[in-house]
DNA sequence: CAACCGCGTGATAGCGCTGTCAATATCGCT
DNA sequence: AGCGATATTGACAGCGCTATCACGCGGTTG
């Protein structure tokens, strides 16, 4: 026959009714939402329940609403800081909420990414984060099957899932690459690391701006698998003074990529940005208060975190969503390490600290 | 009475069951441990579940079992990547597991911390990783109700809950405060930020070490509750200067107050470390590639949550754990910020890169 | 004054899975 | 062949909670 009895020390719902001579049901009602009970029992439950030091059980709950109150979000690295700041946004909007977080790590990997969204649909959550727009059609399938709210981040896009929110890296990049070439660079390197998509799509813009401007030159691309860090910022600029020592000006996929670009010409005796400018990407915190300033692409990231959370809940909660998909847009900080007093040959039409 | 009728279209393990005919239980078997069943209900299971896209029901495993297999991390700031180090390691170590990862953030508050664990209890987990030694009385209790290891990261102390991995602060900054004075500083400066609790120990071994050498002087400290940033360093180097004119080097509690330090150096025209010394903490991928190379203290950040959470799945899995406490120790990483070529005074004991 | 409504409450019947123990099949060994 | 030991399988009874429907009650409506 079943199982062992019930352990004694064990607190239910049942035993906080009973203590408060109501019936489960209203003890249930009462820690889901307490005003449909009466203010009598209200009293009697709640006093009811700390005397027995009664704890929800969340699995039972969860079986019995075929529903939980978790999210699940998924990022592609905890080491890259750009995602710290789109985290931080979506723990506040769900901070004091009911629902909790779940993290977890794709590696920039698509089957990695498949696998963690097989297990976040295990657990038929509330909502769904996800980074980026290039899901495999499976993990877009087992997505469809979660029957979820879905927000996808970092980027935009065609075809949403769900819901969308981000910027486009090819613009930025563009307007970045824009900037110095109406500084009067021509020469204008391009370092990448990692190389996931958006930094693919950096790239883009890159090659964009610089066939338009009539300067491409394939020479002036360095990229490297490896993941980004100020030291592989440094070897990289390296490399390029190989293959091209008269560049004028660096753009970095990202800005740690630039700090390290910037202690190079420091080691080299380069003057920046005289010598040669340079621009990341993200604007983190470092970069205003380098010598020189550093010039770099702003991006929204806390704002993009909180309002995809904020997507969410409207969502679950069953206000309607007005916009599904969003264009943060960005910001290109122009500072010290390129701005040049040169004459620029490029009408310089997009003015210091645009907004696109 | 009870609820609507069965949906038509869900798959539950009977359905599994029906069609490889046999009985739910042994497709249960299946699922947590595919060895248990012969090899050739085992191929009739694996297809039928799959033909009908079985997706186990979490809920239902936990509230039968008992029990879950999520681990839930505990970290008081996402902004602050000396966390992200150490999540990698946790989530590295538990990559590939049955176990998921449950992060919360605590925002450096007690009572937040509290509000945290109550809801990870209401999930029984598998096992907690907690960050530091000053859990509120109220706090132990809720962890200890959740009976399940339990292991306090980034620091050691007495009286662990349970397990504990970590280093002294008190004596990495002790360490960092001699080498300093090994190279002959007197005047050194304590710069924090934030002033969480490890800060503070941080700053508990500055004043020992310089009260060891009698050159203690409370003029020396500026700290502020803000939280760390390289503009913050600058800031407080700034206050530095006015209170203490004459200092010779500066301790900065972290690395990103550190590199503000120095920029703020190189704005002022202070040449480093022959005007002034810098060491930082933690020794982040930045530090050994700024110009100067920076000292710093290296913190094994990553193998703390690796091992974290290895004594986690240990101790789950009846392993039992040898060391319960583990001192992970620190390393003085001696750069040019801080090799002064004037004669030592004190003696140089404590070679350079000297693992404690 | 009957019909109707809405509120607060309760009874019932599961949600989908697994712990426990029993039953059966298989095996090695004397 | 006979025995116990071992592997494999199954029946049963919940795990603790909530969806659903039913009911009683006071007040409103035509």
């Amino acid at each position: 026959m079943g199982r062992k009895r019930i352990k004694p020390g064990k607190v239910r719902l049942t035993e906080v009714a009973a203590l408060a001579g109501v019936s489960p049901i209203t003890v249930s009602r009462f820690f889901r939402n307490p005003d449909t009970v009466s203010a009598g029992r209200r009293l009697r439950i709640e006093s009811a329940a700390k005397d027995l030091g009664y704890v929800p059980n969340l699995a039972a709950r969860a079986l019995a609403s075929q529903r939980t109150e978790v999210i699940g979000v998924l990022i592609p690295s905890l080491t890259n800081n750009v995602f710290s700041d789109v985290l931080r946004g979506i723990y506040d909007a769900f901070e004091g909420s009911r629902y909790s977080i779940q993290l977890a790590n794709t590696r920039y990997s698509l089957l990695q990414e498949e696998r963690l969204l097989r297990l976040f649909v295990m657990q038929k959550p509330a909502g769904l984060i996800v980074t980026g727009v290039d899901q495999t059609a499976e993990g877009r399938a087992i997505v469809q099957a979660a029957d979820c709210p879905v927000v996808q981040i970092m980027e935009t896009g065609p075809e949403p899932i769900d819901m969308m929110i981000g910027f486009s890296h090819v613009d930025a990049c563009y307007a970045a690459i824009s900037h110095l070439l109406a500084q009067g660079c021509r020469r204008i390197g391009f370092l990448g690391a990692r190389m996931d998509p958006r930094v693919q799509r950096r790239l883009q813009g890159y090659q964009n701006a610089m066939k338009a401007a009539g300067v491409f030159d394939p020479r002036l691309i360095v990229t490297t698998a490896v993941p980004t860090s100020t030291t592989i910022g440094g070897n990289l600029f390296s490399d390029l003074m190989l293959k091209a020592p008269d560049v004028d000006a660096v753009f970095c996929a990202n800005d740690d990529l630039a700090l390290g670009v910037l202690f190079e010409c420091q080691r080299r005796h380069i003057a920046v940005p005289e010598q040669i400018a340079i621009v990341g990407f993200n604007d983190m915190e470092f970069m205003a208060s380098a010598v020189p300033t550093l010039t770099s692409v702003r991006t929204n990231r806390y704002e993009m975190g909180l309002r995809a959370a904020t997507m969410i809940m409207d969502e679950v909660e069953g206000r309607p969503v007005a916009e599904r998909v969003v264009d943060l847009g960005f910001e290109v900080m122009e500072r010290q390490s390129s701005t040049l007093q040169r004459a620029a040959a490029v009408p310089a039409d997009r003015a210091s600290g645009t907004k696109w």
